[in-house]
DNA sequence: GTTACTATTTTTAGCAA
DNA sequence: GTTGCTAAAAATAGTAA
């Protein structure tokens, strides 16, 4: 019946640490749902760990969705319209692309929890498919990504005072 | 004195939603600090809000780099020091290119609130800037990034059984 | 708008089953 | 490994200055 104060450092005991683990990430999702609940507000949290196969984010699908739709539903943006839209789209290959490589993912954890590390230091929760097969996929997202930037970079550079 | 149970709603008054996502803002990046000096495991969390210039993001780059040390302390992972080395240059650029934003972001606040979020959904926590004179760095970091990219994809169509 | 305070709620560390 | 429990610690809603 020992509920010590913890003193704030790593623990070393494998399996409590990957007890508290658990049940701080519970807390921490929780909490970034209430903020957004509460406030109205984008909190989202990314957890990497090597006892999930995949990086853990939040907010889900769903959650995006609902902030999109605020989003839309403020004045002066109707001309983002094609935006969100075109980004609905890419976040469903992504999706789809994360089931993908969740179900190839069986071995060789340690590299891969580093692969994702690197990739989400550089593209954030983007989660990029490793397999081949999943290379088309990559690209598609990339070039859907330049395009739009290409198209801002235009309209800059065009002398509008619109600051996109 | 009425501290009552709050019910998991918006909160319609707006100085009341303000002061309390300020503080849960602060408990939620407290939250992620933890369970990284507890667990060693990576959580980040990302914030959007009207209140604030840019999106707030945990960990800074001091944090960033503490993952990045227990990431080249495993092994096996020699070869990835590359990455790496390329990684941490590249968030120097964010960094750079973030400060400049924070100074050039006076008004138009929401449009560059939903410009955030659109690019937070494509992109993650890279915070791309908004002015012209930043294109430079933005295409750069694109650029940067499909690179590394290409690289791997010639390594994986070679036939190479390592998996990236 | 800040803080500072504190009653109350919420989270959670350590155990037990 | 998992639950569920609960005392203790931490977060926080409401208030005051």
């Amino acid at each position: 019946m020992t509920r010590r104060k913890v003193k704030l450092a790593f623990i070393v005991n494998n399996s409590s640490r990957k007890t508290t683990y658990k049940k701080r990430k519970r807390g921490l999702l929780k909490k970034a749902h209430e903020i957004l609940t509460l406030c109205g507000i984008y909190a989202g949290a990314i957890i990497y760990s090597p006892y999930d196969p995949t990086p853990e984010v939040w907010p889900t699908v769903e959650g995006m969705k609902q902030v999109i739709t605020t989003f839309r539903n403020l004045p002066e943006i109707d001309r983002h319209n094609n935006m969100f839209n075109q980004q609905e789209f890419v976040q469903q290959r992504i999706t789809k692309a994360d089931k993908l490589l969740l179900k190839k993912k069986k071995d060789n954890r340690e590299v891969n929890l580093t692969e994702d590390m690197y990739r989400f230091l550089q593209i954030g929760q983007l989660t990029i498919p490793a397999g081949a097969r999943d290379l088309n996929d990559l690209g598609y997202l990339v070039d859907q990504y330049l395009n739009s930037l290409n198209r801002r970079i235009q309209i800059l550079k065009g002398g509008s005072d619109v600051e996109i």
